[in-house]
DNA sequence: TAATAAACGAGACGGTACGTCATGTCTTTTT
DNA sequence: AAAAAGACATGACGTACCGTCTCGTTTATTA
């Protein structure tokens, strides 16, 4: 166990100070009041900027790792004995995670960030866009070995449409994605894709 | 009828302005160099601060007069016999209208700038996204004319997965879309979905 | 007699355009806003910009032209039978024009504007601060005509001390110039100063 | 004792900028191109505007602490024996540092920009102004203690005949004073003042 | 009575400087 | 060391005026 990096000299980082910081960006973004900026934080925080600036590279770091925690947190893909169910329940998982407004606004802002710094993209992608993608894939891999994967999609255009959809709502509108929205979409991704004309889809808003 | 505005007294609005600051708009924001700013458009336009200020209330709304134009002309509907066929139409040509470099840099930096700004926002989504659903839409209502429309992928989420699917690769990587996806993609939504016949879909909310 | 230039072609200057410019420019400057700007005086005086500048080179003129008829009209240089009881009254009737605080605010302003351009303190100097000079200098030839000129104080010092207390105090304090000031400085300037002839000017530097 | 500021924390303020910002300031107005601006300024001493705006509250602010100094080390008030020879020596001394054309471009910058600025008159009345009077009054209380100071001319008239004389010409001409302007003034102000004796001076306010 | 011409209001234009804000770096003192 | 405090150079922001330049309209003089 214990051995732990060899004990490097002078003053510790301060854990106080480094969580701080992370809620203090959260809030501030989470807000809306468009203060979110370093010596925001760093006001907010009780903090100077140059400790921020120590330990994350930009700003858009500091909400990425304070909204990783968050996602690893809440999204379990625990097996509900089908494809289909499991699906369900992944959506709906996800979308309880960003039914707060602060949540959806934290995220929209890190999307936006990384827009405009590919480095922080790269990160983004590796720390969270991939972990999900990653959590999806557990679900797909299981229904593989069950014989439960639908032929006509596959791989990863199932993450492209799951996700997809998710991001697009997310950052074109404000409106929630609900249960309805899940179903649709699994049943979606579950059928054969081969032809029974007769079922009637509900009619959609 | 005729209509035709007043005739206002002062000078006119300068046709030639305009063009080079939308110009100036864009080639900046494709070049990548991060120099997107007021006073560079200005700069590279030959044009004052104020000129800009006076016609829109953002860059961003500068980029989104510039994007929108391209999309309307470059983006056809036209009839290709069936549903599959059209949508396949469609999306290569959305593909290739978003191969170059440079447009993508430009969409997602706009997409980022309505982030944090909710009235660029709504105006974005007015002005470039229901336009493009709206366009997609010609196709989907044809099909339903023709009764080529399958039950299951109907109403609004057509346009949450196509433009989803499209706007999450464009925002998180920098892979290209190309033909192999656009054949899935239509294989997906043509496809009646109907492994098992026996579910009925929820109502949408 | 007549002569009259040859009546020209075309629309003739509007007085109530010259008038209602020379009030704003006034107005403006002695209500103290700073909003003494060209702009501001066109939009009180419901007047284009342009009309401004057709007919004088810079605001500081509009308020010159405003300044030099009040002062004309308002001091006068008649007899007393002394040159002390002149000097007395000229200080009195000079004192009491300042009196209004927008007066003072539209010298005190007119003075600053010149001194970052030379050419309007050129047409300053002429225009208002030489024809008070030489307001003044009736009154000293009448007195030297009479004999009642002392010896000491001459030429261009009178005047000299006289505006100099004049401006100083303007430009340098709110305090006002009274009654007990004019008989103060017009017997300093009516003394002869030859009290004590034997005495020897220090040599200089 | 020792009072000795408590010694704050961060960084300390850079007596290099603070030079360097006053001599751009007194070189840039002295040089007379009119590019007297805060920007002018900071390019010229290579500085940040911001650093400019956290230690002054206008332009003119530089401009007087520029000043001050000068005329606080240029001008002596030594006793050379008569209330006169006093006089001369102070009006000789202050003459000379007018010499220069850029000192007196800066004073009447300074003046005008005071104009409309009220707390910056204020400033430079108690940081300038009041401390040349001052010293010129430190003559003028000695010569009382000599019983060298004649009844007429006494109190604040001294000091608005002196630098009324000195900045009324600076502001509206370039004619210098000079060695002879020195005598007539000191003589003047040392006159008894009694041609006719019988009169009393009134109280100045 | 038509043509010509100057002056007018309105208002857009290219500019310059303003004063503010946030960035990322650096320096000093404290823990 | 690491932290808080805070000064620094840099650079963009959005605003205010500058002086110039069209426009369409009005008023006078000349043909």
């Amino acid at each position: 166990m214990s051995s732990e990096e060899p004990r490097r000299r002078g003053r510790r980082r301060s854990e106080e100070s480094r969580l701080s910081i992370l809620n203090a960006a959260f809030d501030l973004v989470a807000d809306g009041g468009q203060e979110f900026t370093i010596e925001g934080i760093a006001a907010r925080a009780g903090v100077s900027k140059q400790t921020i600036y120590r330990w994350w590279p930009t700003k858009g770091d500091v909400l990425l790792e304070s909204l990783a925690a968050r996602a690893d947190a809440q999204i379990s893909t625990s097996d509900h004995g089908s494809y289909e169910r499991d699906l369900v329940h992944f959506l709906n998982q996800t979308f309880k995670l960003l039914r707060p407004r602060g949540v959806r606004r934290a995220l929209r802002s890190l999307m936006a960030e990384a827009q405009h710094n590919p480095d922080l993209l790269l990160r983004f992608r590796e720390g969270f866009l991939e972990r999900r993608r990653a959590a999806l894939f557990q679900i797909v891999s299981r229904a593989e070995d069950r014989g439960d994967l639908p032929p006509t999609v596959r791989g990863e255009l199932i993450g492209d449409i799951v996700f997809g959809v998710i991001w697009y709502r997310m950052l074109s509108t404000e409106r929630l994605l609900g249960a309805a929205d899940a179903l649709v979409l699994a049943d979606l991704l579950t059928s054969a894709g081969d032809a029974d004309p007769s079922r009637v889809a509900a009619p959609v808003t």
